[in-house]
RNA sequence: GGGCCUAUAGCUCAGCCUGGUUAGAGCGCAUCCCUGAUAAGGAUGAGGUCGUUAGUUCAAAUCUAACUAGGCCCA
């Protein structure tokens, strides 16, 4: 017995009762044990920050992570889940910094590290709540309890290994890099970081002057360097100017001094009077020495600096062909003297980004207050030639909002330069959907990889496990493990984050170590999680080995930098191997207005209050319909979701509520069910629609194999089409026929409705995954079952039947004509007419239409489909030749074809139409290779031509066709009228007509079983009385009344 | 400055890989029809220099190049 659902569903409230029903019965728990021991199928999730609550980036992300789990686990693959959160690094420490009031690094110093970093790992904790909350909302099943976090000391010891991995390898080394420094945040950042928040603005541009010290070729003492900058305050580390050695550099005068600049940029000297004395190419520069600026660096003179040298990344387009070198401030500047051979650097800047004693004028300030009294001083010196301002685009610090720096630092490296190819090359094997992402993007993007710093001077994060032996710098330990620490240090070790182990000093043979301060970089730990989340190598080897590497990973497009990058770094550098063997990538969400989504701006809806209005469900589906899975942006629309919500699932609940109301009114039963036909045996539309879900199938199943999910519901979305427009609304009177001897019709239609309810909800259930459980719970008999324990439905290639998908395309094609004509001709599909006449000389479309004629007659409302093989009354033919085909044969001879063609005489028309092609030039052109067009003879409003027949509607009316039109009419009023009565769809009537009018009362003399039957009236009263109701132009009003079970 | 992506109807996007002569869909708009499963459905119509230019070709939205604009990432 199936319990009627009611056709208006709240889809939120129905998705709470759902997911309150699968914790009943442990649904997620048991779909996951179900499988224990069948293929793993590993799936890496990507940690997110516990920061805020989810994005919509964050909730897509979870949706793919849903539906691919979901689907394997239905094809019967052991689908772990474990939820990964990436707890440490800056995003956290800068709220906990905000939390306390503390602003800068030497805040945290005297705040106590110890406390500090409780604080964090306490705000880990009140952040996932949020997480948890709206990921159980979009339906996501994701082990929450057996998560793993990376300030988990499992997963840090594992982080461990990683590091003395690549350590013992030789891949770990410690230079001087100029990186982007934030000296609000005293950290260097990775250049990922530095790009997050560029913006304009104005900066100094100056034009200073530096003299030669001695005579050089063609350079005389005393002459002036005309040097560019837009950083003064780098002025006191320069130690070197940099040319092109390509560029040609003149000498020209200004009243009485002599200035060097590159010849193509003396056009800025156009306010001067300016005379050009001589010119040399760069090369002859390159080593001419000169006086710097300031004084306080001078004794580096004779260490090489304050030279001219050559830089690659010197050039006319700006500036004065001369740029000042600042080898602590500028990564082009440091690898110039590098190359130059000149091995000395010189910073004068502290690491909160302030001048250190070195100057005496410019003590404690910082730089970017520097630069105007740099300005004034050079001025002073005689040294200014010329200031203004200019707009560029300049990096800030992206979580303090200062602007960065560039600076030298001391920092740990990983040698990725060493791998790149290698890498390239593995990852050729990965599957990328969408494949340009991994083909091009990705694989430019690891074959330009330079060496990856993972330091940061921070604090909450993992450890960089090297101690360092106090009296020798050179003379460095490695650790890879708690035990190893434990044993060198002889101390319990609970924790691993530095306020456990700064001062925890290893000694050995009378030496001290002491470890070294940086924490790990946070993207180092995302990449490390295939180890880290196993405890792998101290735990779990197999476990391990068995999902190594990943199935399938998936995250936006943003990752390629981020995680997908330093995955493939890890696994490349530990197992000369892929992190992953499947990932797709999505594009980013974007505001409806184009415009990235912004708290600040409102500009998008909240997640939360629209997962409250439209459901789980809702929200994947557009998701997942978007363009964001084929890795271009979304922008993201309310409208959007509510357009889905129509277009998929309400219909497909529809669908369902018919059959449960019917199957409820009628009492079936399972076992009646089973009393159905063979699907052979069944009807046309019955075997139609089984054999389309089986197609369907077939087509789903190849896309979900090859990750294409964007090709998923396209198709689905156009069963729902097929099921609720051409199957249920065509065959809705098989189902509200009344219990009598030809049931088998009846039980066919729900027995195949049933079938195909459940064989789609089970497709549709990773994609929708409440409403297909809602379905299914009301379509089965057994108890605490779940939909997700099914296995997922694979095609019965027995059951699928191109013909006739093909014959019902047909039927589709010639109901549309013959409804384009009614519109036309304005005869509503009320007014049942003669026939419709098919003219076609084609026996195959004859046969076929004979087999779809009854669907035809029915869904057009005629009596009969004739059929009418005179054509040529009908029809004028037109030819084209078949481009495709004969283009590549005749070249620029088809010109000549088509405009043959266009005018042919009768008997070459018909040489065509009887299959005997053209001859033209001795060239011989069958008709097969002839495209027939055609069209009508004379413009007849009722004929339509269908691909290649036509069809002639009969529009004459006679008095039966109207009496029968107006019992139509009549029926329909009456539903009409019951619907407003309140009356239920199954509710029997007493139906009392009151007309005085002869047609009226003919017409029911003829039809009233017809309208009883409609109307479910079981007693039909005629009084003969005036009305002045009307009812399609004729007087008679209606009356009904409900009868009651017994009666 | 470099890499990748995008540009087609008022809006959101298919089609392009594999060139073929009438470029599609949805939303919106207008008109109409249908409706006792439907928060629906259907039909018709208006609306396109397929970003620009050049090239290849018998034939270009589709291939090539340059350019323009936007996005993402990198410098």
């Amino acid at each position: 017995m199936f319990k009627r659902v009611d056709a208006n569903i709240d889809l939120p409230s129905v998705e709470s009762e759902i997911s309150a029903y699968w914790d009943k019965i442990n649904a997620f728990e048991t779909s996951v044990e179900n499988r224990k021991n069948d293929k793993t199928f590993r799936f890496y999730d990507g940690p997110p920050f516990p920061t805020g609550s989810p994005h919509y980036g964050n909730l897509l992300a979870g949706v793919i992570k849903d539906i691919v789990p979901r689907y394997w686990t239905m094809r019967g693959y052991y689908v772990e889940r474990r939820f990964g959160w990436d707890v440490h690094g800056l995003p956290i420490e800068m709220e906990v910094q905000k939390k306390l009031n503390l602003e800068d690094p030497q805040q945290i110093d005297e705040y106590g590290i110890d406390k500090f970093n409780e604080a964090c790992r306490s705000q880990v904790q009140t952040n996932t709540e949020n997480w948890e909350k709206i990921t159980r909302k979009i339906g996501r099943w994701v082990d929450f309890e057996n998560d793993y976090k990376t300030m988990d000391i499992e997963f840090m010891e594992s982080v461990w290994w990683v590091f003395k991995e690549l350590w013992s390898k030789d891949l770990i080394y410690q230079d001087y890099k100029v990186l982007p420094y934030s000296w609000a945040a005293s950290t260097p950042l990775s250049n990922f970081e530095a790009n997050m928040d560029y913006r304009d603005v104005e900066d100094p541009s100056i034009y200073f002057t530096l003299d030669a010290r001695d005579d050089y070729k063609k350079v005389i003492k005393g002459d002036k360097f005309l040097v560019w900058t837009t950083t003064p305050w780098c002025i006191p580390g320069n130690l070197a100017i940099a040319i092109g050695k390509e560029i040609e550099y003149s000498r020209i005068s200004i009243k009485n001094n002599f200035y060097w600049i590159a010849t193509d940029r003396l056009f800025e000297m156009s306010d001067y009077e300016v005379e050009v004395l001589e010119t040399s190419i760069g090369k002859d520069l390159i080593g001419a020495s000169y006086i710097p600026a300031y004084s306080e660096y001078e004794h580096l003179f004779k260490d090489g600096a304050f030279r001219i040298i050559h830089s690659d990344d010197t050039n006319t387009e700006s500036g004065s062909g001369l740029v000042s070198q600042a080898p602590a401030y500028g990564e082009s500047d440091f690898y110039a003297l590098k190359n130059a051979s000149i091995d000395v650097i010189a910073d004068p800047v502290t690491l909160s980004g302030k001048f250190d004693s070195t100057f005496k004028e410019l003590d404690g300030l910082n730089v970017k207050d520097a630069d105007k009294l740099i300005m004034d001083q050079l001025e002073e010196r005689g040294n200014l030639f010329s200031k203004t301002t200019e707009m560029h685009s300049y990096p800030f610090c992206w979580r303090t909002g200062t602007p960065l720096i560039y600076k030298a630092i001391p920092t740990w490296f990983v040698n990725v330069e060493k791998i790149r190819d290698r890498m390239v090359e593995l990852n050729q094997s990965t599957h990328w959907v969408p494949g340009f992402i991994g083909e091009k993007r990705f694989s430019n993007w690891l074959g330009n990889a330079r060496d990856w710093a993972i330091s940061r001077n921070r604090y909450w994060g993992s450890c960089i496990p090297v101690w360092i032996n106090t009296d020798d710098p050179e003379d460095m330990l490695c650790i890879g493990s708690v035990d190893e620490l434990e044993k060198l240090s002889g101390q319990k070790i609970t924790d691993l984050h530095r306020h456990y182990l700064d001062d925890l000093d290893i000694e050995i043979d009378g030496k001290t170590y002491k470890r070294t301060s940086e924490v790990l970089d946070c993207w180092f730990e995302s990449g490390a999680m295939p180890y880290g989340q196993q405890h792998y190598p101290f735990e779990n080897e197999k476990d391990f080995f068995d999902g190594f590497p990943a199935d399938f990973i998936a995250e936006g497009l943003d990752q390629t930098r981020g995680w997908f990058y330093t995955l493939t770094v890890l696994a490349v550098a530990l197992f000369d191997s892929v992190a992953f063997k499947n990932c797709i990538t999505t594009g980013m969400i974007l505001a409806e207005d184009g415009r990235k989504m912004s708290k600040s701006l409102k500009n998008y809806p909240d997640p939360e209050e629209l997962l409250n209005s439209y459901g789980g469900d809702s929200l994947r589906a557009y998701l997942i319909n978007s363009p964001v899975v084929r890795g271009e942006p979304l922008k993201f629309s309310e409208e959007g979701v509510k357009l889905v919500t129509r277009n998929i699932i309400l219909p497909l609940w529809n669908s369902f509520s018919f059959f449960s109301t019917y199957a409820n009114a009628d009492d079936i039963t399972f076992e009646d069910l089973e009393k159905a036909s063979p699907v052979e045996d069944r009807p046309m539309m019955d075997r139609w629609i089984i054999s389309s879900m089986q197609s369907l199938i077939k087509t789903v199943n190849e896309k979900m194999e090859n990750y294409y999910l964007y090709e998923v519901i396209p198709p689905l979305m156009n069963f729902v089409d097929e099921l609720t427009n051409w199957y249920v609304r065509s065959n809705r009177k098989r189902f509200w026929k009344e219990k009598d001897e030809n049931d088998i019709d009846k039980i066919n239609a729900f027995k195949t409705l049933h079938e195909v309810l459940l064989e789609f909800s089970k497709s549709m259930a990773p994609v929708l995954p409440f409403i297909c459980e809602k379905i299914y719970q009301g379509l089965i008999e057994e108890n605490d079952k779940s939909i997700h324990y099914c296995n997922y439905p694979e095609a019965d290639e027995n059951l699928i039947d191109k013909d006739l998908e093909d014959n019902i395309e047909l039927a589709k094609k010639v109901i549309k004509s013959v409804r384009n004509l009614r519109v036309k001709l304005k005869l509503p599909n009320k007014q049942p007419l003669n026939s419709v006449k098919i003219i076609t000389k084609d026996k195959e479309i004859e046969e076929k239409l004979n087999v779809i004629s009854d669907l035809i007659k029915n869904e057009v409302n005629v009596k009969e489909v004739l059929f009418d093989f005179d054509v040529d009354n009908w029809i004028n033919y037109e030819f084209k030749p078949n481009f495709k085909v004969l283009g590549p044969k005749l070249g620029k001879q088809i010109n000549v074809l088509s405009e043959y063609l266009k005018n042919v005489d009768e008997n070459i028309s018909n040489d065509i139409l009887q299959g005997n092609g053209v001859v033209i030039d001795d060239i011989k052109v069958p008709t097969g290779e002839i495209d027939i067009i055609l069209n009508k003879k004379e413009d007849k409003e009722n004929q339509d031509i269908v691909d290649d027949f036509s069809l002639y509607l009969d529009t004459s009316l006679d008095e039966n066709l109207i009496m029968e039109r107006f019992s139509r009419e009549l029926v329909s009023s009456i539903q009409k009228l019951r619907k407003d009565s309140g009356l239920d769809v199954v509710d029997r009537i007493k139906l009392t007509i009151t007309s005085n009018d002869s047609f009226v009362k003919e017409s029911l003399n003829i039809h009233d079983d017809y309208v009883k039957n409609e109307t479910l009236a079981v007693e039909l009263n005629f009084i003969e009385e005036e009305t002045q109701n009307l009812i399609s132009d004729k007087n008679v009003s209606l009356d009904i009344k409900k009868l009651t079970n017994n009666s």
